[in-house]
Formats: C-alpha cells, sequence, structure tokens
DNA sequence: GATGAATGAGAGTTCATTCAT
DNA sequence: TATGAATGAACTCTCATTCAT
C-alpha cells in the first residue's frame, strides 16, 4: 500500500481559486503547487496536464455550484418566479460577502474561463456550453411550472429561448459586477431578471 | 516598413485581431509582430510593453466600434427603442458574417478581456468600466429620449440601472454566443432586450 | 504480481523489447512498467537502478541469443564455412519475420546500445566489448575447423582477425538494416562474408 | 541592424562534439549552451529544438566529411583500389589522433546516431540512410573506375551490393573501434576491405 | 515481500524584453 | 529612426528514484 494524501483535492480547490480570481494562464503550476502544498514534481502524478487541472476545477466548482446554489435556489418548494430571484440573490449574497472581506468581486468562474480558453480548445468551450445549458434548464423547468401555476402567460414554444435569455442576463450581471469590482451591480440588476419572461 | 505609424496601427490592428480571436495570454509579442509584418525589435520602439499595445487596441477598438456601430444604430432619426433592436441587430449581422466565412463567433472583445485581466491590472479594469458606463450612456439617453416621447413609461431615477440592465443583457448574449459558437443565439436573444425596460 | 521472478522476468523482457526498438534513454522507467504490468514501485525492489536492469536485459538477450541463434548456427555437424552463412541467415530470417509484421528492423541490440551508452559507461561498454570477443570467439573456432578440415587455407596467426573482420561485417550489415529499416539488405549483403576470408 | 555572433555556428560543433562522443538524449540543452558560451535563452533563437540542431549538427559532420575525408580518400588521381584502403587509413590516423590525446574513440557519428534515433524520428533516419547512400556511391564509382582500369573484375550488376557491402564493414570496423575504445582495431581490419570484392 | 503515492532535480521550451548597431 | 540578435526568467512537463505502508 502506497500513500494517501488530500493532494489531488487540495489542488484542484487552489486551482480554482487562483483561476478564477486570475486567469488561466495568468497562475501558473507552481503557484497553484505552492498555495495547495504540494510539492512542484507531484504535480504531475495526480494530473495529466495544467489543462487538465483547470478541467478538474471546472468540474467541481460545477458540482458544488449545482448543489450548493442551484439545487437550493430552484427548490420544488419555492414559488416558481421566487426561484429566479432567490437564485440572483444567493450569488449577490456571496458576492457581497467576498467584497466584505476585501476579496475581489470574481463573477462567473465559466464565463470568464470561456472568454479567455473558448476558443483554441473545443473541449473547454463544449463543456462549458453544456453548462450554461443546464443552467438554461434549470430556468426552462421553472418556466413551466410558473406556467402550469398561472403565475406566468408564455407558450411552450418560446420557453427554451426565454430561459437562454435569463442565463444571458445572469451571465451579463455577473460579468458586469467583476468588471466593475462590486457587488452591488448585482443587487441592482435582479429586478430585471423577470422583466424578461414577457416577449413584447 | 514606411512611416513609423503605419507600423504602429498594423501592430494595434493585429493585436486585436488575435487577441479578440483567442486571448491576451495565449498570443505572443513575436507572433503579433510575425503577423503584423513588424519586426520584433521594433516593437518596442512604439510600445513600452505588450501590456502598452493591447489597451491600445483596446481604445482602438472602442473608436472604431463608437463611429461604426454605436453612433449608426444610436442615430438621433431612428426611434429611440429602434435603436437598441439596431444595435443588437448590427451586433448579430457582424458577427453572422464572421460566421458565415468560417471564422470563429468572438462575442465582446472587451467582456472576455475583464474576464481575462481585470482582476490584477486595474488600470485595464477601469478603463473597461468605464467603457462599460459610455455603452450605458448611449441607452440612457436613448431611455430619455423614448420617455419624452411618450413611447417609454419609466422614472428619471430608474433610467441608469435600466441601462445597466440592457448593458448586462447585452454582454451576456455575446458571451453565449462566444460559447456556443454560434451568432445564432444573438439574434434568438434580441426580442428579449426590450422586455427589460420595464420593472416588475 | 505473483512469484517474484515472473516480474523480474517480464521486467527483462520488456526492458529489452523497448529499449532494443527504441534506445536506453527513450524509454523511461515507468513506461517499461507499464508494459510489463509491474508496479513502479515494484522495480526498485528488484533492481536497484533502470541501468541495471539494461544490464540484465543485455544478458539475458545474450544468453538467449547463445542459445538460439549461435549455438544453432555454430552446430558441429554443419560444414563449418555453412555455418557463417547459416548465422547470418537466421539472422536475416528473425528480421524478415519482423519486418513482414509490419514491426521496425532492429538491428544488433549490442551495436546501439553500444553507440548509445559506450561512452559515459565503462561497465557497459566493457561487456558489450566481451560479448562481441564471445561472437569473435565462435568464428575462430569455426575458422580453424575449417582450416584442419582443408576447406580455408588461412594461417593460425591471422584466424583472430579474420574473425574480428566477420565480427565487423556482422554488425556493419545489422546497422545497415536498421538504417534503411530493411531486412532484404541483410541478404543482400550475406554472399561477401565468405569472402572477407582471403587476405589480398 | 542586429548583432552579429558566431553562436550559431559554435553551437552546432559543440553539439556534434558532444553528442557523438556521448548520445544525444545524454547530452541536455543546456550543457551544450554552456560549452559553446552561448546563454541558454538564446538557443531557441538559433534553433526551433533541440532535434533540430542535432540535425544541423549531422549536416555539418557530413559535410564535413565529404570536404576533408571522402573527397580527398577518393581523389582522382589515386589508383581505384588505393582510394578504398586510403580512407579507411585516414579514418583509423582520425581515431589513432584522438586516442593519442587520451580521448575516446568515437566511431562513426551517423552509426550511433541512427541506432539510438532511427526507430522513432523517421526523418532522422531517412536523412542518415542517404548519407550511407551517398558514402556507396563513392564506393561504387571507385568500383568502376577499377573494372574500367582493369584492376578488377565484377559485373556491373553486382557493383551497387558490393559498394553496400563496403559500407556495411566500414560502419562495422568503426562500431568495433567504438566498442573496443581502441583505434588498432581500425588499423587491424584494414586489409580485409578489399577482399570484399570477389563474391565467392 | 511488494507497492501506490510522492518527489527533487532538471529537462526542453517560451516569452516579454533589451541590446548593439 | 528602426531593427536583427540575443537574453534571463519562468514556463510546463519528465524522470529515475524514494517513501510509507
Amino acid at each position: 500500500m502506497g500513500r494517501k494524501s488530500e493532494a489531488k483535492k487540495k489542488l484542484i480547490e487552489t486551482a480554482l481559486e487562483l483561476i478564477w480570481e486570475n486567469s488561466y494562464h495568468a497562475i501558473g503550476v507552481n503557484e497553484i503547487c505552492k498555495k495547495a502544498g504540494v510539492k512542484p514534481g507531484s504535480f504531475y502524478y495526480f494530473f495529466p496536464s495544467k489543462r487538465d487541472l483547470a478541467l478538474a476545477a471546472m468540474e467541481c466548482h460545477w458540482t458544488e455550484a449545482k448543489e450548493e446554489i442551484l439545487e437550493t435556489a430552484f427548490h420544488i418548494d419555492i414559488p416558481p418566479l421566487e426561484r429566479i430571484k432567490k437564485l440572483l440573490e444567493s450569488i449577490y449574497l456571496f458576492h457581497a460577502a467576498q467584497q466584505k472581506e476585501n476579496k475581489p468581486v470574481l463573477g462567473c468562474a465559466f464565463g470568464s474561463f470561456v472568454g479567455e480558453l473558448g476558443r483554441g480548445d473545443e473541449t473547454i468551450r463544449n463543456r462549458i456550453q453544456a453548462i450554461f445549458s443546464e443552467i438554461g434548464a434549470y430556468f426552462e423547468s421553472t418556466l413551466r411550472d410558473a406556467v402550469s401555476k398561472g403565475d406566468l402567460k408564455i407558450q411552450e414554444k418560446d420557453i427554451p429561448r426565454t430561459a437562454l435569455a435569463l442565463v444571458a442576463y445572469y451571465e451579463g450581471i455577473l460579468l458586469l459586477a467583476r468588471a466593475n469590482n462590486d457587488a452591488k451591480v448585482i443587487r441592482e440588476l435582479i429586478p430585471f431578471a423577470l422583466n424578461l419572461l414577457n416577449i413584447t
């Protein structure tokens, strides 16, 4: 039996943290190792490449985001249209808390990631495209719930692109929050989200 | 290289092209020089650093975007609410044309740029924040025009953040277009933009 | 891994195969372990170093070559001068069979090995020098048999270096076969071997 | 105008020296740079890769070998069969001189190189195959001269493979000299070369 | 006895930048 | 003014080997 450690998990967490805060290219393998407390030579025992670590970090982030943010906000017991507000509010709270600790406002990791690496690495682009689709699926089922409860009048055929519009708005808000380094942007823009639900 | 200004301009154009398509870190100085037909040694005669070239490229892109896209879309002769649609439509046409030539769908250069470099370079972040503000200003004055023409009922105090919501949605659409590498995303999401104008 | 000797034997066989086909430096310990189905940690239980494995592989190859090729070709029942032809023919058949299976033509493992590692490791060089001497000894005794049978007129004092010339030609043929990646080279050059036996 | 130096030439010479004496993999880029007096960072300004330097070194060695060894030994004024002896003698003198200076006996650079890198890099194998062909061409024209002068009775159709046999013997001699680290091997084996010229 | 986990040293390579002219 | 040549630091990654179990 060999030795066992949490090195792999620590590498993933540290990589997510550093890459999300800075960017993929701005952070070196050694930097990640140093902060994770893993010896530089060990890195490639755990991951075949830096890119693979980044992919693993995104995957881990997505899993956690679903469990901790999406599943909570989109809970069945919450009235459908409230869920959308709740999602944005929890996102706001996360960023506001960060800001309070004098940490930078990060925005959406997937958004930044696809901006930097979407071109030149189709695997990464496709994965993030799929993640955005999954987020859209949460919105879609919420919209359907709202329709069946009579809270919303919208044709079934319009639901997918309405959901897409919500994803776009969600990503846009987080991009602006990052650009302004200010969580208040999110709070200010929350009320407009539900406006998207009526096609003019 | 002929007149100095030509080499400098070529460097700026090439840098914008390569960085927009890929990312700041993914593109090297030598690569830019090679494609621009400028000798590597000359680069630092024209620009103090790679970062300064990138800034210049953003500046140039912003100037052109204003002249060619914004000033056209937001023309005084166009009915206010039409202007917003017109902006998104011209953005769509640009990306659709790119796609038709089998080029990648790029999204918004400022959005990608701030995602990659916003943290770690406050100058860049502030500049792009300001650019987003300027875009917002176009929306703001459009909204005011719409209000005074009676096309829109919205309180003056709500105008700035309504404009901000439009910027967020605009950036979100372009981010999704880049993530999906598909201009159709833009076309599908255009109709929802005007929905944002009524606070629920 | 079952019985210890099995893992060790598998490592030796795999090392010979990979190093012969590529080169000592081109093949890593982990690669050998993986192909041999031996865990990397176990390697150093069986061998003190990679170099020692390589030496063992050479030793094993030499033992097998003697048993399977040399002892057969230089059999006492075969007319002396026929033995030399028989050796080259069996070498040709081996390489032709390899080639038929679309495998590369390998040439002589000892020749390639001494080319790569002869300088910088005197132990290895001396061992291969000794192996070449042993091959020479087969030729020597064959030449003596030929002389005593009257098949060959050559002075006793010339026998050692005539044998050496045969070894040189033998190694040269195999080097060219490897360089040309073609077993036919061997077949074409077989007839010239016996020419070496008459000093001009 | 930029700076000018002999760095490139120095790198080629040093690489040949170190790789010939040791092996391609045993010598690192930094080691070559250090001995050549070139800064490590500069290496890749001159060569795209270590492999390209090695190829250039081989090319340079072949050019020099032709000019200094082959063209001299195979001079038209020398009786044909003498030329073959002269080639081997000059090769012997080179190695004997090396040995006198307590330097190692190197053998043939191309032979060692193809042994190490022939498999896994077809470009290198093909180039060295071609070099061996060129050496063979020197032997071929010599044999034809010998035939037309009446010094040798050999059919035209047999000339190519007789030349090939001479190349094989030549490479074999040098391989043994390297294996024995002794130039005397060459001297002892020279007389047997001409024996190859009569097919039994 | 045997091994999965881990590693320090160093590999080849890239890159924004500087220098000599 | 403009540039071809050159560079030091840092990069991602490899490797023979060791360690804890």
